[in-house]
DNA sequence: GTTCTATTTGTACTAACGTTCAAGAAATCC
DNA sequence: GGATTTCTTGAACGTTAGTACAAATAGAAC
């Protein structure tokens, strides 16, 4: 705000840019190679820029690590809260959010537990790594009222990825709705089979 | 075995207690730094040998990575199945095992996580986390004969040890006990109106 | 144009890394 | 005793890490 004329400052304006293009490329490495592998002159190979550029935008690796850490946490939120808003079997769509981890969401997600493993030991990442549970809360919040069925569904939530990360074989969106329900205490007896639920 | 004397090789015997001794100092090095920390140098030296001694006994890290993880691993899995063989109430067993993650097994629950987190990414150590999910499943299947209530139970441990290692003030063990409850069906209003509540 | 700020680059430094290796000490075997 | 296997040590190899820094470029302000 404060610059109601279109004028940016072009600089600046490029810096955000690049900013974005090092954080891009440090979470490519941390798919790649897992956070370890982050390093100012990785990351900066991947963003094809000389070792100093990323230097002069994160100064610290672990600045680089918290920004990415933000930049994945953000869009996953994002889902999620647009799940809330415009979808109507909302938890459908989480179960669907979660499985895209054991297809093409398989790297962002990866991404997202490696950073959060850190967050246990770093203050500052904790209130990011947060961030998820509590809009995965929100949803459920939307679903049930007992406080423990959300606490069961933000843990439900967290282990079906895992698995989904983990597993060989990737469960069904099917399954991982059925836990979610079973979760929120919204199934009582099993679907044997092809289940026409409600 | 095949030595039914009592005699064994001095030799090989101290080098199996040296071998504990490594990975008790890769554990020590992982709750202090992280998984990233885990070099050659940095065990040896909490450990108090050469580095030379622990390239000996693990030629490479990911030899000490993966030994350290089955260690902790092992430990668990055992703690589990005493669960699951002397205990009665085994939700309840498993919801204090869970809980101590918050308390005093915080270090070696978060060297567990960082390990695993290495799974995803190391096909060698994916039996092996696998192995602690498998015996929480055969918990549950104790507790319940649904295939899909074995599933929650195990994503909502999962999910439960991420919070109680995330958050700042650690949830009761009631609380964890009710989450697990929940998941396995026991607790759950099994419809809208039939259910009092508890 | 000049001046100022933001971005970009190449280079260089010290420290730590994984790993190798030859030689020494300890236990066992003959 | 000597021969052999197992464990232990210190030093060194080449590589890569984080970081610093001065010079160069690009855009904005004047």
């Amino acid at each position: 705000m404060g610059d109601e004329d279109g004028r940016v400052d072009g600089r600046t304006e490029r810096g955000r840019r690049r900013r974005a293009e090092i954080i891009e490329a440090t979470l490519a490495v941390v798919t790649r190679d897992g956070a370890g592998g982050v390093t100012h002159r990785t990351v900066a190979k991947e963003a094809g820029i000389p070792t100093s550029l990323s230097v002069y935008y994160f100064a610290t690796l672990d600045d680089l690590l918290v920004a990415a850490l933000s930049s994945v946490a953000d869009v996953y939120t994002a889902r999620v809260r647009e799940i809330i808003d415009h979808r109507d079997d909302k938890l459908r769509g989480l179960a669907e959010l979660l499985h895209e981890s054991a297809g093409p969401g398989r790297e962002r997600a990866l991404a997202e537990r490696e950073l959060s493993t850190l967050a246990a030991r770093r203050p500052a990442l904790r209130p990011v790594a947060r961030g998820w549970r509590e809009s995965v809360a929100e949803l459920a919040a939307a679903v049930t009222d007992e406080p423990e069925a959300v606490a069961a569904v933000v843990a439900a939530s967290e282990g079906l990825c895992t698995a989904l990360l983990l597993d060989a074989e990737p469960a069904p969106v099917e399954h991982v709705h059925g836990v979610l329900a079973r979760a929120a205490g919204l199934r009582a007896a099993p679907t044997e089979g092809a289940g026409r639920g409600r």
